[in-house]
DNA sequence: TCTGTATGGGGAA
DNA sequence: TCCCCCTACAGAT
């Protein structure tokens, strides 16, 4: 689940695995990943981890040993991570190397162990001597005067004409935030999701009036002037939509780790912790990126007109532009004497090999499409369970997306 | 078996 | 702005 906080629990946990564990051997990677090579070799080398926003950047060290001495001593490397919509690291036994491996470093003890990046989807990329990308801005958890001051000096900027929700993920400008956490922030301040960016962040500064602030003294003589400093910070706080965008994916590392170590497979903190995202009662709606924006009460003047989904869109568009039908069964004849690329695979073979256009047929729209097409709705969210006293250990892990990635 | 959806972002038009 | 990359799963048919 990889938003700002999952990758600095990524890095946290990286650390803590490799910690005094010595690599060896080159830097394999599969065969189906399309990322780069990663060309290191070395005898004795140590791995690092640390992150920005949403990336990872590990370094192999290497270690000088007397054999390595008079030769050349080798360059630490930076690999720079993005972690896509399913990355993540393990460090297991050589033979327990998890499906959908992608690149993998090996301890120099036998047994060997390993440190895997894995991403089932293959959204993810890493870049060898990797930097950070240089048009993300600074981490909104750990460069947060600066995320600030990006923001405010940078307010002119055509981006800010969105609705505030689409801004949120705009890594130029709030590198780190995805989509549970504009989901998270913008619901803690009742913000409408699509108002215009601009109008809400107009008039903030680039000072933190919160920062820094100490509790008033003789708290405990003054119990009375205590909690009004207490209210005061909590105004401040829930008044400013830029410190959010950086406590509340602090809250998320502090939760313990548990939102992201992959040996639990445990997401019953984080989920209980989520207070929009996903939950029962919530409105959803496309943003005009197609991602689905969480959210309570009025979406705000700048929603989208059209509600369908990108999927929608695109099937209404096949079936308008030919006969999806017959190109559909001519791809399932194909596969089935084939056997070797999935139907969907094969219906897009057929369309792209065709030199000649389908036969032109009226445009027809299944019943599903045309359930599509109704007006303006906010879609009903699927039921997810919701601080629940432990249900059964299948259907909590199953219950929720946001458990998939991590089930053995 | 089919369809829709998922924590992201690069690149073509 | 739209399309695409890709796998896994839940729910509908």
């Amino acid at each position: 689940m990889p938003e700002g906080p999952e990758l600095h629990l990524a890095s946290l946990f990286v650390n803590k695995m490799c910690e005094g564990v010595l690599f060896s051997g080159p830097v394999r990677k599969s065969e189906v990943s399309k990322s780069p090579d990663v060309a290191f070799a070395c005898e004795a080398y140590r791995i690092s981890a640390a992150s920005r926003g949403k990336e990872v950047k590990l370094t192999l060290t290497p270690i000088k040993s007397d054999d390595t001495k008079a030769k050349e001593a080798q360059q630490p490397m930076d690999i720079v991570f993005r972690f896509g919509m399913s990355g993540f690291f393990r460090f297991t036994a050589e033979g327990e190397l998890p499906k959908h491996a992608h690149l993998c470093f090996y301890s120099k003890e036998k047994p060997r162990r390993v440190l895997s990046y894995v991403d089932a989807r293959r959204f993810g990329s890493w870049q060898p001597h990797g930097t950070w990308q240089p048009d993300r801005g600074p981490c909104i958890m750990f460069e947060y005067k600066s995320f600030r001051e990006n923001v405010v000096t940078h307010l002119s900027d055509r981006a800010f004409d969105r609705p505030i929700c689409e801004v949120l993920l705009n890594q130029k400008y709030f590198n780190g935030i995805g989509n549970y956490l504009r989901a998270e922030i913008l619901y803690r301040l009742k913000i409408p999701p699509f108002v215009p960016a601009r109008t809400v962040l107009e008039g903030l500064e680039s000072e933190d009036a919160c920062e820094d602030k100490k509790p008033v003294k003789n708290d405990i003589l003054n119990p009375k002037a205590a909690r009004t400093a207490q209210k005061i910070q909590v105004k401040n706080e829930s008044a400013d939509l830029l410190r959010l965008c950086h406590t509340v994916p602090l809250e998320v590392i502090h939760l313990g780790g548990k939102g992201y170590d992959p040996e639990k497979a445990d997401y019953s903190d984080f989920e209980a912790w989520l207070q929009c995202y996903y939950v029962d009662g919530m409105k959803s709606m496309r943003d005009h990126n197609g991602r689905t924006m969480w959210f309570k009460g009025d979406p705000g003047p700048m929603a989208p007109k059209d509600p369908k989904s990108p999927k929608a869109k695109k099937r209404m568009k096949k079936e308008d532009d030919h006969d999806y039908t017959s190109v559909k069964k001519e791809a399932r004849t194909q596969s089935e004497t084939t056997g070797s690329k999935t139907v969907k695979k094969k219906i897009k073979a057929v369309q792209t090999k065709k030199d000649v256009p389908q036969k032109e047929t009226t445009p027809r729209k299944t019943v599903k499409c045309l359930k599509m097409d109704t007006p303006q709705r906010e879609h009903k969210q699927p039921a997810r369970r919701r601080k629940t006293t432990e249900p059964a250990e299948g259907s909590r892990r199953r219950s929720s997306r946001l458990t998939r990635q991590n089930v053995k």
